[in-house]
DNA sequence: AAACTCTGTCAGTCATGACTTACCGTAAGT
DNA sequence: ACTTACGGTAAGTCATGACTGACAGAGTTT
């Protein structure tokens, strides 16, 4: 996750969207010298968000599917949580109103419930 | 993205997942200072993860769906990308190999082939 | 009203990491 | 063999941002 932070890093993932590329041609997408662009490379593959295959002396980089879905997955949880926790969240709100018949929250009685 | 980079940032996200949660209480899951934390959750929301409502003296945080979904949208995207990236080139090489029967790549014939 | 709790903000420090230049090794072309 | 292209690594600089203590404001309780 903190792979992808980096903006740098961002914009030479876009610019593998498209299919493997060697390291020169990557640098020519972004604003930075080239070995700023092999370490974030480097950042990249130790993530597991990018694979290297040597041609020569090229280095093919492309995006590695398998490091994508890991993160795809972390959200997917998070997002599952979030929408459990938002209607659990709401239906508890709509039974409190229901049963006093609403009165406005105005502090919401958890004040000092220390353990 | 730059938002789910720092790892306390992402603790503290971890800690809403089951609710929502004052900062006080936040502040117990994570080894920083209650203002470091009052900095991370403004982070967190302006980057739209998370969301506030204000109760009395206390702030409850819980994590924002919406913005949730947003990251969540744009690693499906490129996964997609990367898959069918990944096809394409695995179809290719085969084709090729098909073709030549199987003589080594070695050098792969993509050198000096500046535009 | 006075004391207390909760929380955001400010000023300042310090560590992380992004970047550059220089250099070296390796592979391919002549 | 010599030259050239490709690309990783090292050393060093500098900016970003993560953190802390001090403070201020708003709401609650007594």
């Amino acid at each position: 996750m903190t792979a992808l932070a980096d903006p740098t890093r961002r914009a030479l993932i876009e610019g593998l969207r498209n299919g493997p590329l060697p390291v020169c041609d990557l640098a020519r997408t972004v604003p930075v010298s080239r070995p700023a662009v092999s370490q974030h490379l480097r950042v990249l593959t130790d993530a597991g968000l990018l694979v290297v295959a040597q041609h020569g002396t090229r280095r093919l980089y492309s995006i590695a599917p398998d490091g994508v879905a890991e993160l795809r997955a972390y959200l997917d949880h998070l997002w599952d949580d979030a929408l459990t926790c938002f209607a659990r969240t709401a239906s508890q709100e709509a039974a409190r109103t229901d049963a006093k018949s609403a009165p406005p929250p105005k502090g919401l009685r958890l004040n000092n419930v220390r353990h």
